[in-house]
DNA sequence: CGGTTTTGACCTGCGC
DNA sequence: GCGCAGGTCAAAACCG
């Protein structure tokens, strides 16, 4: 499990056909195919900023420091999409890598969810989350719409007004047949434009959508 | 009519 | 044991 397995991971609207699969950590931006995104894999740095990197065709910038958890894991962007969800350069936080980088987060698997300095509250939600084992990456994307199409088919099965968030959480399920893979979809607070989703779980299966299909990148989502 | 969404209830894990 | 918060269930409503 190496780093292709962000490659993987990733919905189809993060991954712009200019991309080569799988895509390797670190990844490549579409506007410069011949140059990686190194990781910023300070930890401590990152635990204590929540550190981002997020990019558009002009090249990269670094976000401040958001309340996301998605801390100690390595973050990259993919930018491009679909026209139609007006994308914005978008932001990967990935447990999944960092479970994969870094030997240091195997012993707290929820380190994606934690924030910097937890809070007793936050320590609450990491036990909550420890129970989980599933492998899961979140990413924001500044968007209109809150369900971006990744090519995979979801059923909302529950949404929850979650504390300290303006907006409701909604949470999808693959409609696929044995698949279990989750989603989840909330704006944040902070700003309510970005949504940050966050996926549990491998897909058993293809994406079923038609631009998906038309592809040649199926058998990288089959893992994802 | 079948699939999806909505939404209140319920379950689970944790801190106190 | 109680309260809190996140996650899930399931019946009803909705939609094509």
């Amino acid at each position: 499990m190496e780093g292709g397995q962000l490659g993987a991971c990733l919905p189809s609207f993060l991954v712009p056909d200019h991309y080569a699969f799988p895509l390797p950590l670190p990844l490549q931006l579409p506007s410069q195919p011949n140059k990686l995104l190194q990781m910023p894999f300070d930890q401590e740095e990152s635990e204590n900023h929540g550190v981002m990197l997020s990019s558009d065709h002009c090249g990269l910038y670094q976000l401040p420091a958001l309340p996301l958890g998605c801390s100690g894991a390595a973050s990259a962007v993919a930018c491009g999409g679909k026209p139609t969800a007006d994308f914005m350069p978008s932001t990967v936080g990935a447990d999944e890598v960092c479970t994969s980088l870094t030997k240091g987060c195997n012993d707290s698997a929820s380190t994606w969810w934690k924030g910097s300095a937890p809070t007793m509250a936050d320590r609450g939600k990491m036990k909550v989350r420890r129970k989980m084992r599933e492998p899961r990456f979140c990413f924001q994307t500044r968007s209109d719409v809150d369900v971006l199409d990744d090519g995979y088919k979801w059923r909302k099965y529950g949404q929850k007004v979650v504390k300290n968030s303006l907006h409701p959480r909604s949470y999808f399920r693959c409609t696929h047949s044995n698949c279990r893979v989750k989603k989840r979809v909330e704006r944040l607070s902070t700003d309510c434009r970005m949504v940050m989703t966050t996926y549990e779980g491998r897909h058993t299966h293809s994406p079923c959508s038609d631009d998906a299909a038309s592809g040649d990148h199926t058998d990288c989502f089959s893992s994802f």
